[in-house]
DNA sequence: GGAGGCAATTTGGAACTCCAACTTTGAGGG
DNA sequence: CCCTCAAAGTTGGAGTTCCAAATTGCCTCC
């Protein structure tokens, strides 16, 4: 905290520190932006910044004619990715088995490549491709989102097939899965995404790109959204004797 | 866009319209301050808090006495879990097979189980640990963080054996590792993190917690921080016939 | 004890103003 | 053409003031 830094970093630092060392504990409150003004001597201007930046943080949530309180740091739920792909709905499975009921919607409907798509599908572009946009809830909630592409050759995944899972049911065209290759990165919501999942401001998302492989050839390929402050994605990697 | 919603938004949301669809390109100055109350009809106060978002967002970053420019949406290079896990630095020889020089320092000391550090590798808290910190440099610059964490029993790292990596180093002591598992979640970065990693204001970081297994004993964890607008993490999944 | 009303307080939005440090541009001179 | 300097403009920090919507606590009445 060198003494030619803004006022504002002054008054985050002590607050961060009080929340992060315990004495503020999740649910206390914080000092109203007038109170800070007379604690730290400082205009609104300055404490209306540093509550800014704590919130941003997440370490703070404000309430409307109430104040700002200290959030309980999320418990992150973990995803085992490869534990359930072989269950019609692996997201569901995962979290039904951690005691959250889980239910999901979903739209098929058939779609042209994006360039994007198209690459990751080794598709030429503008390619006919079923696209399959889905809504996870737990407990009710949308708590997941994604959306898959599939070669429309494979056919439509009629509502019927849909709980038979994608690696069956590619099994039954003659499509024995081989691989599953998933990317994880981290990004800001879009607008959409944070109005659909209720993400609290400042939240990001993890973003997993995933392949389903048939040998060298890909054969399904998602974009799945997940809240960034509610679960935590898993990979176990056994090594072999 | 609801007519009640606040006047600032509207700003955002024509400026974020224009750098996703493309007419404002990576590099390309957005109207200053004074610029936006004019064209938009707004107090300067609203043309901030739209700046402040956007940048929040990462499309754009604000240059002191310059202005706003739209930022290039970064290049996430994959980082391959499991392909160097046989590697003495498995980061730095992923980094380096894509073209980046690699290197690395780090600092080996006895410390005590903190209670998460004990429970993951179910020891009594406060047992004797050997904590070893580094920093991974791609060019020069730091590009990731770790914090490795092994039972006190396997002795100190020492410099000559540590390019030998983790896995043949237990080996060497009887210990046979069977599994890794990643847990992948993301998290605003704590601000040393930010300075030592030179993070832009709002980029969030992936945490991975990684832990060895020897059966059903777990004998090494580490926290790996990785800027989240620099890389991405890719698993692989193959599936056994 | 419970319900309702009111005053005080709070947050989020917003305006206007000032300032230091910095950048950019244009004019003038060599 | 190149260099210098001044003017204009920019960002980030900061202050003061106002307002609508919401909350909280206290008081009064039934």
């Amino acid at each position: 905290m060198a003494s030619s830094d803004p006022v504002y970093l002054r008054v985050v630092a002590d607050i961060r520190r009080q929340i992060v060392d315990g004495s503020l504990s999740p649910g206390a409150s914080i000092p109203s932006r007038a109170q800070l003004t007379r604690k730290y001597g400082v205009g609104e201007t300055a404490a209306r910044h540093a509550l800014r930046v704590l919130a941003a943080e997440g370490l703070i949530v404000g309430r409307v004619g109430s104040g700002h309180y200290v959030r309980a740091q999320p418990t992150l739920l973990p995803l085992h990715r490869w534990r359930f792909h072989d269950h019609h709905a692996p997201f569901g499975a995962d979290i039904q088995s951690q005691g959250t009921r889980a239910t999901w919607d979903w739209r098929t409907e058939p779609a042209d490549a994006t360039p994007d798509i198209a690459q990751r599908l080794r598709l030429e572009e503008f390619a006919a491709v079923t696209r399959t946009s889905y809504v996870f809830r737990g407990d009710g909630k949308p708590v997941q989102l994604a959306t898959s592409y599939e070669p429309a050759e494979f056919g439509e995944p009629v509502a019927e097939e849909n709980p038979r899972g994608l690696i069956p049911r590619l099994s039954a065209l003659g499509v024995k899965i081989t691989e599953i290759v998933e990317q994880v990165y981290t990004r800001v919501p879009q607008p959409a995404e944070s109005d659909a999942l209720a993400l609290p401001a400042g939240v990001h998302v993890l973003h997993v790109e995933r392949t389903h492989w048939a040998g060298d050839r890909p054969v399904e390929t998602s974009d799945i959204v997940i809240p960034g402050d509610r679960f935590r994605l898993v990979y176990s990697h056994p090594l072999t004797p």
